[in-house]
DNA sequence: GAGTGCCTGTCCGTATAATGGACAGAATAT
DNA sequence: ATATTCTGTCCATTATACGGACAGGCACTC
């Protein structure tokens, strides 16, 4: 298999330590200790943001002392922050830090930003930019406005692909293959939610090639109803973004998401295309392409 | 304007592959893979989102073939993404998701975004929340409005702490020990621009502490003049924070920043800190502390 | 206060896994 | 056609990561 090209080349599911063992198995050029060194980052989330190494160990399923010498790593490197009292970890600073160029090269965000405001004050609800990284969708940007329920959504936040109007309208953006080849991995990721979600989840992907958005009505979080526009798809780097806005149930009347909020996404979603168009240099004149044989 | 700014190095107070390879050398308990695999993350910035295997050598100092094999790797895991007609990579979204849980431990940023944004359409500027990391603030939070110039704040960046508003302000939060250390670590890193500062830094620090902020007349960047609050110190994770407004200069009036702003960026940080007592879980109780033995 | 359980951090012989010089193929430049 | 520079890849060497096992601190219980 050729070494650089990653194996998948389109989408990568969620690794998982089991998944991260697996892999290396019967890959020679798969450099084990950074991967699991990333599987000890990851390993921490919103609940659990302070972890000791034993903890650490447990979720990940490496051994202690070599989870001590990966903390040790990356505390030394400014990833990980070491609580002296508590004996536990937690994120540093420099995790942020690495991800800066990802949001800089999104230039658009920053057009986007005031429109999404607009719209989420005039709603009285969420509206976020979500982007497509394996089966869920994580968010790029997000604006709210009002005291909008239990999920705020945050820069970074992951959310299923398949029970989220997000994850179907960026689902609505890829090509067939993709398209298919993204199926399958949700499929192995939890069979469980995919046989619960599927039919609505090809049904949303339809209503975007119809109508421009789709609808969920409570799936991810019950007392949320939402709607999404596809973005787009940018070809070269396999990114796919997807717009959406929430509503805590409550708010809303029968048939507003359909009626008002659904066009007024699509709309949003139109307006920031047009302004990527004329304000994003990454998306149409790249760097002379290297043209490769195809085997 | 903005085109010819890059070539000035933009301070990069990283470990740089020498000094992970220095640092290696004595450590026994010291994953030197996981850290170079680190190393080469860091290596992509805004201005360098795309980067093949040689080029990522040549910044990092880390031969070819070793640099395959963990480009390789980062990809499987998502963290980077593989152009194949370029024979590039990028930074993906995995990376942005790593953050997540540290920005989702900072539930006073959810409180104080509407203030700022508030703050910066009054002033037509930006008005951002910082985090003390190393010699670097990081930005955690950022609002902005109009044309603010060519700095453009975003979560993630990184700005020097001795030649910026924010960076003193955040300096003046900590305990003498802690800003006496950090003194020298900006000393060692960057000799040239500690000198230059010094004075400035110091007379910011005392500024604070004097009326609550500081300011500063384009030093980091010539077109923009800024004011600075310190918001809080959490002890226990040593997480120092501040919040800055920067405008543009020409836009602002003689005396505007020491006479209005800085008052209103002071009575801002005092808001801030007032919701965060009394609605961050974080800061005062915690898990029961594992007393230490002080050896 | 001794006993027990748990969780720290650390050691060190083993063998695995990372290393990087060297090579071959492809695309562009001369 | 030749030279140049990039790409991806191989493989013997050796350094490096591994993880079972140990010792000590803390907080319970009895």
């Amino acid at each position: 298999m050729p070494l650089s090209a990653p194996r998948k080349p389109t989408f990568i599911p969620s690794p998982s330590a089991e998944a991260v063992l697996a892999e290396s198995a019967g890959d020679a050029a798969f450099a084990t200790t950074l991967a699991k060194g990333l599987v000890v980052l990851e390993a921490f989330d919103a609940q659990a943001s302070m972890l000791g190494n034993m903890e650490l160990s447990a979720r990940t399923g490496i051994p202690r002392p070599t989870v001590a010498r990966l903390t040790h790593t990356l505390a030394e490197l400014g990833y990980l922050r070491y609580d002296q009292d508590l004996a536990k970890y937690c994120l540093g600073a420099r995790a942020l830090r690495m991800a800066h160029p990802l949001l800089a090269g999104m230039q658009f965000r920053q057009v986007a930003r005031p429109l999404m405001q607009e719209l989420a004050e005039s709603v009285r609800g969420t509206v976020s930019i979500g982007l497509l990284d394996g089966t869920a969708m994580v968010y790029v940007e997000s604006a709210r406005s009002g005291n909008v329920g239990p999920h705020v959504p945050d820069i970074g936040m992951p959310i299923p692909v398949v029970s989220t109007a997000m994850g179907r309208a960026a689902a609505a953006t890829l090509p067939a293959a993709d398209s298919a080849l993204l199926e399958r991995q949700i499929k192995t990721d939890n069979a469980e939610a995919w046989s619960t979600h599927r039919d609505k989840y090809r049904a949303g992907i339809q209503q975007c090639a119809d109508r421009g958005f789709c609808t969920c009505y409570g799936e991810y979080m019950p007392s949320i109803h939402a709607v999404a526009a596809p973005l787009f798809h940018a070809r070269h780097l396999k990114q796919s973004f997807a717009i959406n806005c929430g509503i805590p149930a409550f708010r809303l009347q029968p048939g507003q998401l359909e009626a008002e909020i659904g066009p007024r996404i699509t709309a949003l979603a139109v307006s920031i295309r047009s302004l990527v168009n004329e304000a994003e240099p990454t998306i149409a004149p790249r760097e002379q392409p290297r043209k490769k044989v195809v085997k």
